[in-house]
DNA sequence: TTGTAGGCGTTATCAC
DNA sequence: GTGATAACGCCTACAA
């Protein structure tokens, strides 16, 4: 009942593969072939896309699809609350990196608009709609939205070790834990000695392997040494005056993202300690306000380029049947002024 | 060939409705039923549900969708550049009681993520995949992106009068001309006598109808005393900035927007005007800003909650395969110190 | 190269 | 109330 005859006049659009045929006067296993750009012979292809032009063809997503055709759009879900990440321009780029090689195979993407419901409510409406593959930000421990994909077996590409999923869903990450041994180690080699930090979320790859990395590195483990983060510039400045209470003695803080390395530099400064003079300061991402701050950030560089690379190439193997896989991309040391 | 076969272990998902009939012991189309909430016979209906529960039966959209079942995702295109509009809570709520509606009727939204391409280019894109109505913020005049989707037979709901399109497409409005005329009616009978007014974009209709209303409404029109505006505060700061060069004896400045309003206040201030005395300033939206102004605004108020509940209304006849229509809903002078 | 026919998972229309 | 069975629009062997 719900379609609704349309009055008299003869409408565009809606028309099958099958009009097409008939006008071109071909078959309709034809025109499928020109369709899917499969060998044709010269002149029925130019019948057919005459005949397409013609009667405003537009082919059926949903009847494609449920043939079988290859998948021509990825949901991109965002678990963090707020678009904060978004505001992030690193991220920014690798997003805009993955749109653009995945037009390439004409495949777009699309996001559900959040309402009022939780993510995991939008996610689990996701699952129970679009057989296509999603890419997940931010994802963290457990996930019940992932879970409820994995379930329904929806290939999932998370952009970062998806903690407690590692086994079924695909993911592309930088070893963090190596990144964070690597810097304070440096600050070690420096001669800092009361090396403190501000993590990221635990429940996020960051927080648990940024700080695994720490405690590799640093000679004792000190708890009144370490703050959580939640990688925002408030949240930093917070953990900082926290820090600089707990330990005033400190002469390092390792933040474990370069916005809360930003808000630590900010309490540092109201807390009337130099840096680097009187407390060194190393950031994490090597994102764009690393440029910016005074003075500039000393950071891990995550290799954005590439990690859009990976997860388009992850995305796509998915997309043809292939099992889940992850990467774990190497990362480099930057050194600037703050440390 | 895409879809590879699992290996050996019996995996969950992909079940059909074949399979839920079988282990329920009925035929598919009393599942079918009772997926559907029809009319099914208790035991019968007890039995499905579990059948689906065990077999961890999800049903396919694609499957659904071609058998022609209701549509349950509408795509939410916004036209302007950024996310600008977004910014504005009005229009958030607008589009959370959209969600909200809609998701009452199990629909979901959903909205394709720009990359580098234009608006039209997704929203060609859009069209070719998705034969869901698709909800539009933001047209501007004869919109390639609305063209596109209309030729294709794809339901459009316009979030105000769509300029160019007005037959084709749904729309819910508000009279922005009686709106105008109204504000400046007001200023009138305050005694200001030289109105000016800082418009929206042209190309929009809030640019054109609220212009049209200011027209009406004012003695005589002086060129001198109108200036574009883009609905950015900036831009309302420059627009004033001029109007108050070509017209240094203006006392009354009407903006299309209360975020331009705002804009109007800060450059008259800076002028050395004084709000009202010197100068009557009124803004439009009723937007959350016009109560944090110094001093507040003067506006015209939108009903958002029945403009949201039209929009779903209108949204949801398209499903159902009304013709387009389109409703235009009155408004409020709202007074306060700016006028 | 091209046509034919079966199948993809649901819904809806029939009879029963 | 329930069970067959045609669509729905497209893809892809298979045959010619």
């Amino acid at each position: 009942m719900s379609r609704r005859a349309q009055d008299g006049r003869p409408r565009a659009g809606r028309s099958t593969i099958y009009d097409v045929a008939r006008v071109a006067g071909v078959s309709v296993g034809t025109v499928s072939r020109v369709l899917n750009g499969h060998p044709v012979g010269a002149d029925s292809r130019k019948a057919v896309q005459r005949a397409m032009a013609g009667t405003g063809y537009v082919p059926n997503q949903h009847a494609r699809q449920l043939a079988g055709a290859r998948p021509e759009t990825v949901a991109f879900l965002h678990c963090a609350p707020g678009d904060r990440l978004l505001a992030d321009p690193n991220i920014n780029t690798l997003l805009l990196d993955c749109l653009r090689a995945l037009g390439d195979q004409n495949i777009m993407m699309i996001t559900p608009v959040a309402g009022g419901g939780s993510p995991d409510v939008v996610s689990q409406t996701l699952a129970a709609r679009l057989a296509d593959p999603v890419l997940v930000f931010t994802a963290p421990r457990s996930s019940a939205a992932i879970t409820s994909l994995v379930d329904r077996d929806i290939p999932v590409v998370s952009c970062g070790i998806p903690l407690g999923h590692e086994r079924h869903v695909s993911y592309v990450s930088t070893d963090d834990r190596d990144g964070a041994q690597q810097i304070v180690t440096y600050l070690r080699s420096r001669g800092r000695r009361r090396i403190a930090t501000v993590t990221a979320p635990m429940d996020l790859p960051g927080g648990v392997q940024r700080l695994a990395g720490y405690r590799d590195a640093v000679a004792t483990f000190d708890p009144a040494l370490v703050a959580h983060g939640d990688y925002t510039y408030a949240g930093a400045v917070t953990a900082t005056e926290q820090l600089l209470r707990q330990a005033p003695d400190l002469d390092a803080i390792f933040a474990a993202s370069d916005l809360m390395a930003a808000g630590v530099l900010a309490a540092c400064a109201k807390a009337g300690r130099r840096v680097p003079d009187d407390i060194a300061v190393a950031g994490y991402d090597d994102a764009a306000l690393a440029l910016t701050t005074r003075p500039q950030l000393t950071t891990v560089r995550i290799p954005w380029h590439r990690y859009a690379d990976q997860l388009t190439r992850h995305l796509l193997r998915r997309i043809d049947g292939d099992d889940p896989s992850g990467v774990v991309m190497p990362v480099e040391l930057i050194i600037r002024g703050s440390a």
